[in-house]
RNA sequence: GCCACAGUAGCUCAGGGGUAGAGCACUCGAUUCGUAAUCGAGCGGUCGUCGGUUCAAUUCCGACCUGUGGCUCCA
């Protein structure tokens, strides 16, 4: 802060009006100029794009925009605030607990303490208590500018505080912010007072490193989550059991798709119901790359020199599965955790000629990764898995025609399911390969490819592969949530590593490039996704079981096995179950999500007709002929029609 | 791998220092049924594993295994 008269900073609010107000102006202030019910209803300022509190002194002029709980930004004070009124309420019951940081996220806001003994359920019912006292004092949040002497005076027994002091320049601002007898080192913004937090709650604790270290120490992280109004708290709480509810490994279990086992962790058993869906999608996977690529098969265990090779060895070996070998007593060998070198064996087993580019060797090969056992979780992370990948190697200006091919062809499949997938383009990572020369043509390739198919993509500068610039489909499924599955990645390191060639129609060897492409990730992760995504409603194509026939009676039997005869004969996995009362049959058949129900009454019998009844359609019913349904029924299979879809029970 | 929590019948779960219970599932019998659970009977568990404390452990303690939520990592 300057001595000199400064000059005044020009505030534009958004109806064009305009304020001159002296630097250090509080915010507040302005908004008092604006109208008394608007400082009322404030809860922060964006000031030239950035939001800080009422408490915060004006140092930039620029747009200014009142911030009220209409707005969603007003969304992430109020739980940053829930953040500093949590470790309020610990620091009352627990005072010897040290504060690490305390941010709001995406879906609430967590704080970590480093304490002695780890917090207990009934410790988090206690912290809710007390939140709610220091809220009901209404503690308003005070401000204060201080120095670096001050600072440390301050949080002298606060270590963990400490060490961010120490981190902050001399140029910036370091400011605290004091509820109630709580003061914390932090940046703001936070709401006038404490009372503004009154619909929340605490979810669970979790052990977090220090800084995200795994070398520093953990410290105890409680998670919470608020709300503005109860109705949005209570929407959020019940989408949390929605999600439970579609929990893949919960669904799996009801509908007997697969299971693990303690004696194969990580690896997952798949029943005959959920062997049949995992092959449906291998099917159609298989249908659509029948032209152009190339299946092929390769081994699953090899000698370390493949890996030095690729480079592996070095950076991947904490993944990979080793093998001891009997004979040299080494760990000489190891399960693929991947494809491509294995693919590049392959590829350099014969010459190449420019005419057969690109070549696309795709698998459906098992790998083996070694992931550390906290990691492991259902399906979605596990230890054995099967990608659909494919290498494919090629001349660089073909790179721009087969990644919009790619692309188009990832997102059709996608939209057979009726997922949808945002793009994001990756580029140069700091430590990478290669010169700035090849990614300026490698990203100006695959940008331009991408540009090519027309859909919107978001940035990731800096998240490339080492060995090059990638697009990522992130898909978000019926619930909301986001999942990267699929992948194209370009790689000029590989074709190097191991001195792949092609011969050019000058006749002299070229050096091809390599893209690395996976469309569901891997078939483990897609199913709990598809799993989760139709929460077990699965389009008639892809069900484990299409039909179920139900006789009204036993004397009805034979027509029923004649009925049942005719549709697996033509393919469809069709089931009788004369068990029981009807009732009970349908309501067995409803419960395990069955897409179609057909019953035969004497009625129907006669007429060689069907009751049909859809699943989650309830009472309503079709009288069809068996013929008729038939046709019916193989179109929709045929064509992979997502009906009938929903069927929600 | 690290922190916390959990593991009781096939499933969902109750119980608790004196070796266990419900519902569903399963089996049998009766019922032959018109759109989400017919009735009755029966079977079923060395309470995750190993060790310790105790007259006695499924219960208390410890280690291990597996899972769950996170951290880290990632398809």
């Amino acid at each position: 802060m300057s001595t000199a008269a400064p000059a005044l900073l020009t505030l534009v609010l958004p109806d064009g009006a305009t304020r001159e107000v002296a630097p250090g102006t509080l915010a507040r202030e302005v908004v008092g100029t604006i109208g008394q019910r608007l400082l009322r209803d404030a809860i922060a300022v964006s000031v030239d794009g950035e939001v800080q509190d009422l408490m915060t002194p004006i140092r930039v002029g620029g747009a200014f925009t009142v911030i009220t709980q209409k707005d969603p930004r007003a969304l992430a004070v109020l739980r940053h605030s829930g953040a500093h009124i949590l470790a309020t309420a610990v620091r009352r019951l627990r005072p010897d607990a040290k504060i690490g940081f305390g941010p709001a996220i995406d879906d609430g806001f967590y704080y970590d303490f480093e304490v002695a003994t780890p917090f207990t359920p009934e410790d988090l019912e206690a912290f809710d208590a007390e939140m709610r006292k220091v809220a009901a004092e209404a503690f308003p949040f005070v401000r204060e500018e201080i120095d670096q002497v001050a600072g440390r005076a301050r949080f002298a027994d606060d270590p963990l505080k400490l060490e961010r002091l120490a981190e902050l320049g001399a140029d910036e601002v370091i400011s605290t912010y004091t509820d109630g007898p709580f003061v914390d080192l932090c940046r703001g913004p936070h709401v006038p007072d404490t009372s503004y937090l009154k619909h929340f709650k605490l979810l669970h604790t979790a052990g977090a490193y220090w800084r995200g270290d795994e070398r520093r120490q953990m410290l105890q992280r409680i998670y919470a989550t608020a709300f503005w109004k109860a109705e949005d708290l209570e929407a959020h709480l019940h989408r949390i059991e929605e999600a439970k509810r579609r929990d893949h490994r919960v669904v799996g279990k009801a509908l007997d798709l697969f299971m693990f086992h303690p004696f194969a962790p990580g690896a997952a058993f798949w029943t005959e119901r959920g062997t049949t869906m995992v092959n449906a999608l291998n099917d159609y996977l298989r249908e659509l790359q029948r032209d152009g690529y190339a299946e092929i098969k390769t081994p699953l265990l090899y000698n370390k020199g493949l890996w030095e090779t690729s480079g592996h060895w070095g950076k991947y070996r904490e993944n990979m599965f080793l093998v001891l070998d009997a004979e040299t007593k080494e760990h000489d060998f190891s399960l693929k955790p991947m494809n491509c070198p294995s693919h590049y064996l392959m590829y350099l087993n014969k010459k190449h000629s420019y005419r057969e580019l690109p070549l696309r060797y795709n698998t459906y090969d098992v790998l083996h990764r070694n992931e550390v056992s906290g990691a492991l979780s259902g399906l979605t992370r596990v230890r054995q898995f099967q990608q659909d990948d494919c290498h494919i190697f090629l001349m660089e200006s073909q790179i721009a025609d087969e990644v919009k091919a790619l692309t188009r062809f990832i997102l059709s499949y996608y939209e057979t399911f009726g997922l949808t997938a945002r793009l994001k383009f990756a580029t140069r990572p700091e430590q990478r390969v290669g010169d700035d020369a090849m990614w300026d043509r490698a990203e100006g390739a695959l940008r331009a490819a991408l540009e090519a198919t027309g859909y919107a993509y978001e940035l990731k500068p800096g998240d490339g592969a080492f060995y090059g610039p990638k697009i990522d489909f992130d898909v978000t499924d019926s619930i909301g949530r986001a999942w990267q599955l699929g992948t194209i990645q370009l790689d000029y390191a590989a074709p190097e590593r191991f001195d792949l060639q092609y011969v050019g129609d000058d006749n002299h060897t070229h050096r091809p490039v390599v893209i690395h492409r996976a469309v569901s990730g891997s078939f483990e992760r897609f199913m709990a996704i598809l799993i989760e995504h139709f929460a077990g409603a699965f389009p008639v194509w892809l069900a484990p079981e299409q039909l179920r026939i139900l006789p009204l009676s036993d004397d009805l039997a034979e027509v029923a096995q004649a009925v049942t005869k005719r549709f697996r004969d033509a393919g469809v996995r069709a089931h009788l179950d004369q068990a029981e009362s009807l009732n009970y049959r349908i309501r067995q058949a409803e419960v395990a999500k069955v897409p179609y129900m057909a019953v035969i009454g004497k009625r129907e019998a006669e007429s060689a007709q069907l009751a049909i009844r859809v699943r989650g359609a309830g009472k309503k019913q079709e009288i069809v002929s068996v013929e008729a349904f038939l046709e019916r029924i193989t179109q929709e299979i045929a064509t992979r029609a997502l009906t009938p879809a929903g069927g929600e029970s």
